[in-house]
DNA sequence: CGACTTCTTCCACTCACAGGACAAAGACGG
DNA sequence: CCGTCTTTGTCCTGTGAGTGGAAGAAGTCG
């Protein structure tokens, strides 16, 4: 199949798709409700857009009385790919064009292989979904790395976890080895973007996201879009002091939230108190695999180990205390926690929002639900995909 | 002199006012660069301007090698209210169309007495300005409180240093005194919109403002407008936890930032320290004048007492710790620290630059200016006719 | 089967705007 | 002082976007 090369070709004709894309397949006549456009105009961008393939009709839609109006969906063959690079692990979907995912592959991997490493992986991964048959080609593909991204170049500056990457233009690389087009974003801000869509943060214009996995990040939605600061490292909280002259972190501070919650912060206090013999649950793992991470501490958790949920509980007040500052300051109407330790659920869950409902004021916090993701590991490769379609779906 | 209730037609018309009010007057034919209008279109939307008695002809330009322009201004008669109400002081300015001020007074006063005390107080001050002949009547106002504000409505919403203030009609209340448009923001935000207007932060979209005066409060500024979040209480630093288990404050927590270091916590400790007989300087200050002030720890500083010198610094370092913990989140291009506590100047700032430089990641920090404002108390009425004159530029 | 709805297309009309032609006003060299 | 060139302002017409009415197409319902 031919790949779409078609952009709409103006702000009515981007109203429509991201519509269609949002809202799934509709009927000229509900379009025509939605837009505020006479119903001449609106046939007439109709018609471009079934010209350049974007959209297809799609046979009547049910009667609302009298003549039934003839259906409009985004071409079904369109397909996107979202990647989802973790500190630790790889994901990549395919979607359609209304970002359902079609098919998803994870695959563990440490970044700090390098860019081409991982450009092989994710490559291969991809070939993979095509060749069950989901897709023959790319119409465009989102891609999130854990570190600050030069967004309009789509390149990685300074990343601290993944030393290699810095100016490795990912965006212009991988658009030559898929042949489409290409956006490139911090992964934290994709996870929003994910929630934003298709997760719990519908329909709210501000937003924190918060996400713990091997390190922890924020994504900011402010009006509707994501905020990336100046320098694209907006979000950026895990090396926020959350306990003064507290453990040491790898940035060269102390007392980094980071070093003191996260994945893997998490794993290294397991280690402690499984060689101490603190937790019986622990040390059972601990033999059993002969390592531990956060997983670990979650089963133990749900079995009940009491070392284990507090070491959950310490990790989430210290959270709580700097998600706290940040709902003060930016007074957002809803914060998500998500990433690789949701599995940490309810107990991590309860703890940042004893933490935030205590510290911050009562005007900040009155309506402000604090809630786990809705998606999971989906949420990057959602957030992926809807990059690249925002930036399909707008006027060249 | 009848007030002009002309509004632009639309959007040529409201970017055309912009123009002349923060590049000051203009020749058409330079408008004619600035905008991308063609001449005709130019000519059309210039003369509606002049029709509505918001611009007014105003001779001949200097010629650019060919015949001369005409030049255009905005209506030299026209004046907006700046009010910046503080918790101990109400300033009230004069401007014209260009924002430049042509008055200003200011008078001590608590917010604690309650709005009807505080607008009779305002209303005098703005009779007076009239008086002098700078004003025959205001076109617009634009009004800030150190508190929270719904922003739509104009009305204060759990404001804790002003109760008595909660809901009470600010933005209706004065339109209705003053016979002219008003609205209403936070002190704070107005501050933010001054050095953006004519101080520090011009050309800048995203930046911080932090404001230390009687409390602690910052406005966010995020592509180019003021963030208020979804209750009105973004920015509402005060009561960020800077020490853990510090001292108690008046929210009911401890350690909150506003605790160890505002206008009140400074005056607070310099007593303390001036009761114990720590430095000479504050000792001396206080027989004088009977109590103390965070101006006269400014004095005593200023005079070389080290007592001093440590209080702000101690200040400057947690005021600095939270801040840097802000710019990690946000990665703003410029933070502007400002508010009554400017006068300590030097060593205020040095202290908060050492804290984020030292705390905050390279990437965030490397090209941000950490610098004091540069309005002093002009910024907030500056910042009120400025969203006067936004709200009143605007297509209505 | 006929009256009423809903949907789609067609067409004439309005409106915003661009851009060229032309006149007005000044600069500048001779 | 005069002619030529440049810049500015005005007038006018062409074009393309968009609206809204009319009429036809397709259905529903009694």
């Amino acid at each position: 199949m031919r790949r779409m090369t078609a952009r709409p070709a103006n702000t009515h004709q981007a109203r429509l798709l991201k519509l269609l894309r949002d809202g799934g397949p509709n009927s000229r006549a509900q379009l025509g409700d939605l837009v505020d456009l006479s119903r001449s105009k609106l046939a007439v961008e109709v018609d471009r857009l079934l010209e350049t393939g974007l959209v297809v009709a799609d046979g009547l839609a049910a009667s609302r009385g009298g003549r039934r109006s003839h259906n409009i969906r985004l071409n079904p063959g369109l397909r996107f790919l979202g990647v989802d690079i973790g500190a630790t692990s790889v994901d990549v979907a395919v979607t359609n064009a209304e970002l359902e995912i079609l098919g998803h592959l994870n695959q563990p991997m440490d970044v700090r292989e390098g860019p081409v490493a991982v450009f092989e992986q994710v490559l291969s991964m991809a070939a993979k979904l095509k060749a069950t048959g989901l897709a023959e080609g790319f119409d465009g593909a989102g891609i999130g790395v854990p570190g600050p991204v030069r967004f309009p170049e789509g390149v990685p500056v300074a990343p601290p976890i993944m030393p290699g990457w810095d100016g490795f233009p990912v965006r212009e690389a991988l658009s030559q080895e898929l042949g489409c087009p290409v956006m490139v974003d911090n992964d934290v801000n994709l996870m929003a973007m994910g929630e934003q869509h298709a997760g719990v943060a519908r329909s709210v214009g501000d937003f924190l996201c918060v996400k713990i996995g091997t390190g922890i990040g924020c994504g900011i939605v402010v009006g509707g879009g994501v905020h990336r600061g100046v320098t694209g490292s907006a979000g950026d909280i895990g090396h926020i002091q959350a306990v003064p002259d507290g453990r040491p972190c790898a940035c060269g501070n102390r007392g980094c939230l980071e070093a003191h919650f996260s994945g893997a912060a998490l794993a290294r206090d397991a280690m402690e108190a499984a060689q101490q013999g603190r937790s019986a649950e622990l040390v059972g793992r601990l033999e059993a695999n002969g390592t531990l991470t956060a997983v670990d501490v979650a089963a133990a958790a749900a079995a009940g180990d009491a070392t284990a949920l507090d070491l959950i509980r310490e990790g989430g007040n210290h959270t709580g205390q700097v998600i706290a500052g940040l709902v003060s300051f930016f007074n957002p109407g809803l914060v998500v926690i998500g990433g690789g330790v949701t599995g940490l659920g309810h107990t991590l869950l309860a703890a940042i929002r004893t933490q935030v409902y205590r510290q911050s004021l009562p005007l900040a916090t009155g309506n402000l639900p604090i809630v786990l993701g809705e998606l999971g590991p989906t949420a990057g490769v959602i957030g992926a995909a809807r990059l690249i379609s925002d930036h399909l779906f707008s006027p060249a």
